[in-house]
DNA sequence: CCCAATGTTTCAAGTAGTTGAGCAGCTCAT
DNA sequence: ATGAGCTGCTCAACTACTTGAAACATTGGG
């Protein structure tokens, strides 16, 4: 037995004693152009031997290979859980994604490290021939000029948390980051707070929600006469988190309300306020952004919007099937903007 | 330019005036034995028309997809990190790992959910001729019986955290229990303790690494005369953590250390302590397993045990690779074990 | 001027399967 | 008797590319 390759169509058929044409035919269920003794015993052979589909060459005869290439870093729970999203989606359709991503995931600064990497990763998923791509902007803008070739092969891409803001040439999916902040800002408003600080990620290229959702901040709360925001952001490398967060808490007068525009700033916040002897929410209200798998665990209990990243991922995947379904195929690109919830927990009080 | 499709090799060829043959050779290295102008045209025009190369073709000829199947459910930080090992390794040699697992890899219970599905998502690798496999023991158990065929085939299988007691048939990678349970074991005796408990997961049968955690550490402790261990168990669901956690801390007398299985059960030890007003480390000491994110950043900071996921993911990968290239290609199967640290953090004191 | 040696390029047969067209052989109505 | 229509099956061309062997062209030596 040692060695034995995986049958081939061609064994299936000479066991049964018919053309590979007819084995092929059968075992693809076009079973009533056939005799059913025939058939049956094709199919039994089949079993028999342990022949199996090869999708590889379906995928050279059909050009579709059922694969999807997916360009995201299990970074945090969000993440994750759009990659939950995309695999539940693609895997009902029969499609299979494949997930790639640059370095090492856990260090942030890693997957921006050489856009060159980056477009490795992508040749490898489109040398397998991909029948799509879903990126995170991490990715999307440094490929920026390979997606006119894409686009113009057909090969749909969705982009999430990305919208192209000159001429939108990939569909885009991302959260509503104007009613999102403007949630976090009336929730903070309401409870009387009028000196708020807003605490912003890194904002580098690639990094567009951050900005948007600072920017989407700033504006509602400029709405509101008598409440003021400042904002901060972390450095280049993101590696200033602590002391970003003890310079804002050393404001004077401090603010009383803290925004970040993710749950990581927040728990920098934590840290800062812990050893400045601030109380969290009586001192100061923390609203974070994304409701991460800590969230909920963190003491007090943050809160924070909750993202609906399995949606967004179903919806990235979904997307990407339509297109090739030639749904709206000639349809421009779309933006999707996906709602999300404010969760109220302990970390946000009336200012006393 | 709509709907063109991915250059092919013929029309580079065509386009630079030389056969098929040539234009392959050419491309694939084997520049010296042309014409250095011929050469040069070639890879001026491929590059121009974006040819790139296709791997499914080379795939079907050489019998190596250069992708390897990965059943993993990203479900917390170890596992994540296990990934990125595992992806590190597999970019560095050119491989690409496709990772698929079923359901809802948040929700414990779902991704035992049917050996059916799982089988199903083995499938759509097998269906892709993907070059091995790298399985986690819930989906390994059940496919048992389906090794055989692919180790006749020569599709080299490595299997996290599962090591088969039966007639070992696929490689096996996992943590060092028996040093690892007895670094724990010693850190609480070295502290006073000698009531201890200890918490397991829920110990089906795809949690063999769960019993031999369990075992090795009530062994160890039993080597010690003066103290004792008693264990306690998730159900089968998963969904009785905090009750069993209420059971233990109310136990006559109640245990002064309890050791986890894993990080997450000592969230519900930390849960428990908070509404019986029970301070941790004062009156309890707690240590986890695994080193997840979230450990350092409890209150009080968990004493756990540092598991190495990312050379776990390594030496998996690794070892597919070995094998694929036939380096022992005829050994048989391994079990290679990794260590684990102790880190001490606020979790565990002297016994008052 | 012819043969050999070398350098450059092509032929053709693979890889594993799919699919439109077509061909036997049979029944049945005309 | 014969053409139509049907069932049951096969032929051959096609997918994109690789590769061992062979062919063509050029140059140098005898």
């Amino acid at each position: 037995m040692a060695g034995s390759t995986a049958p081939r169509l061609k064994d299936v058929a000479q066991a049964a004693n018919v053309s590979m044409s007819a084995a092929s035919r059968i075992l693809r269920g076009e079973c009533d152009r056939f005799g059913e003794d025939t058939c049956e015993r094709v199919l039994q052979v089949a079993r028999e031997l342990g022949w199996r589909r090869n999708l590889l060459v379906n995928g050279m005869q059909t050009g579709r290979t059922k694969m999807i290439g997916v360009m995201i870093p299990p970074y945090d729970s969000f993440w994750v859980d759009v990659l939950a999203g995309i695999h539940i989606v693609l895997a009902a359709a029969d499609y299979l994604p494949i997930t790639v991503w640059v370095g090492d995931c856990q260090e942030i600064p890693h997957f921006e490290k050489g856009d060159e990497q980056g477009l490795e990763q992508i040749s490898r998923l489109l040398d397998r021939r991909v029948d799509g791509l879903i990126l995170w902007p991490s990715f999307a803008v440094a490929y920026y000029s390979h997606f006119r070739e894409l686009v113009e092969q057909r090969v749909p891409v969705v982009v999430i948390d990305h919208e192209f803001s000159e001429d939108q040439i990939a569909d885009s999916i991302e959260t509503d980051e104007q009613r999102s902040t403007k949630a976090v800002a009336e929730h903070l408003i309401s409870l009387g707070h009028v000196n708020i600080a807003c605490f912003s990620s890194r904002e580098t290229a690639w990094q567009a929600w951050a900005v948007r959702r600072r920017e989407s901040f700033e504006q509602v709360i400029k709405e509101h006469t008598g409440v003021e925001v400042k904002s901060w952001r972390l450095n280049q490398w993101g590696s200033n988190g602590v002391e970003v967060a003890e310079e804002i808490l050393n404001q004077n007068p401090r603010p009383t309300a803290v925004f970040t525009v993710t749950d990581h700033e927040a728990l920098f916040i934590y840290e800062a306020a812990a050893s400045l002897g601030l109380r969290i929410p009586e001192d100061l209200s923390v609203v974070g952004f994304a409701d991460l798998d800590f969230a909920a665990a963190l003491q007090p209990p943050l809160t924070t919007m909750r993202q609906r990243p399995k949606e967004i991922g179903r919806r990235a995947a979904q997307l990407v099937l339509d297109r090739l379904d030639g749904e709206y195929s000639d349809s421009s690109p779309t933006t999707i903007r996906v709602g999300a919830e404010l969760i109220v927990r302990g970390s946000t009080t009336q200012r006393i």
